[in-house]
DNA sequence: ATGTCTCAGGGACTGAGA
């Protein structure tokens, strides 16, 4: 099973390219970030004619999810786990998160708040949501949604270590570099879920975003911050693990790339 | 610090968010 999770950034301006990447690449399941599209807008039929199934969750003009898949997604769900004895914050409202489970996989696609800045409120409300990402895994294994394992894909707006940034001095403790950043990733994968990505490259210097700014594409100063975590029943069965670097080339590029892994499911 | 892109409102350009 191939498994892509692409920040399309617009899929209403991505649309076509989004279309020629899937027959390109034939992913069995793909988890599309900052759809910007509300769900009366969602281009259910010319992906349905691509040959996929959707599951989305939008608003106007900012954020957004999917999950698209060529075999039959059950069990979809929208938003985050509550917090226990607490009613939901508010951004929970936020389209961030779609979860179901394909071939027993339960696939997340999720938009992690930017955060702004580390000074920001926002910043708080990153961590938090991180938080609260971690228990909505967690519930949806207790619940016997994920038989066959866990792959959590999506732009978590950090990048996890020195070798994902292109300045790591640079960027000691500014937004996607921070600590604290890194404690919340840390918390979340400590349910047992490791990097697809780096299971197969050890290099610095591959990312998956740079900024539509200042030549960073050409330049290559970028970041490694969208990422497929894989619970070890599937790392163990993840075959490869691809970042695609020509779709960001392409003209009018997302300014995020696809990231993709290889499964071998029985 | 920001040279870009997307979207909305409103009907050209500005501001927000990333």
């Amino acid at each position: 099973m191939k498994i892509a999770t692409w920040n399309v950034n617009s899929l209403r301006v991505r649309l076509t390219q989004l279309i020629a990447w899937l027959d390109r690449h034939e992913p069995d399941v793909v988890c599309l970030q900052e759809t910007k599209v509300v769900d009366e807008d969602f281009p259910s039929e010319e992906l349905q004619r691509a040959g996929y199934g959707v599951a989305f969750c939008g608003q106007k003009t900012y954020n957004g999810v999917a999950i698209l898949s060529s075999r039959l997604l059950k069990d979809v769900q929208i938003g985050l786990a509550a917090p226990p004895d607490a009613p939901a914050p508010k951004y929970h409202e936020e389209p961030r998160l779609i979860a179901a489970t394909v071939r027993g996989v339960r696939v997340y696609s999720a938009y992690v708040p930017n955060g702004k800045g580390v000074n920001h409120p926002d910043f708080a409300k990153k961590l938090a949501w991180l938080t609260d990402l971690r228990r909505t895994v967690a519930r949806d294994v207790e619940a016997g949604l994920a038989p066959k394992g866990i792959a959590v894909c999506g732009d978590y707006n950090i990048a996890p270590e020195a070798r994902d940034v292109h300045d790591p001095e640079a960027m000691q403790g500014q937004l996607h570099f921070h600590p604290d950043e890194h404690a919340a990733l840390k918390q979340l994968m400590s349910l047992g879920l490791v990097d697809a990505y780096r299971l197969h490259h050890q290099a610095g210097g591959d990312y998956s975003w740079w900024d539509y700014r200042m030549g960073a594409f050409r330049r290559n100063h970028g970041l490694r911050i969208d990422l497929i975590l894989l619970s070890e029943s599937l790392a163990e069965r993840c075959l490869t693990a691809t970042i695609d670097r020509d779709a960001r080339a392409l003209p009018q590029p997302s300014d995020h790339a696809p990231v993709l892994a290889e499964l071998r499911l029985d």
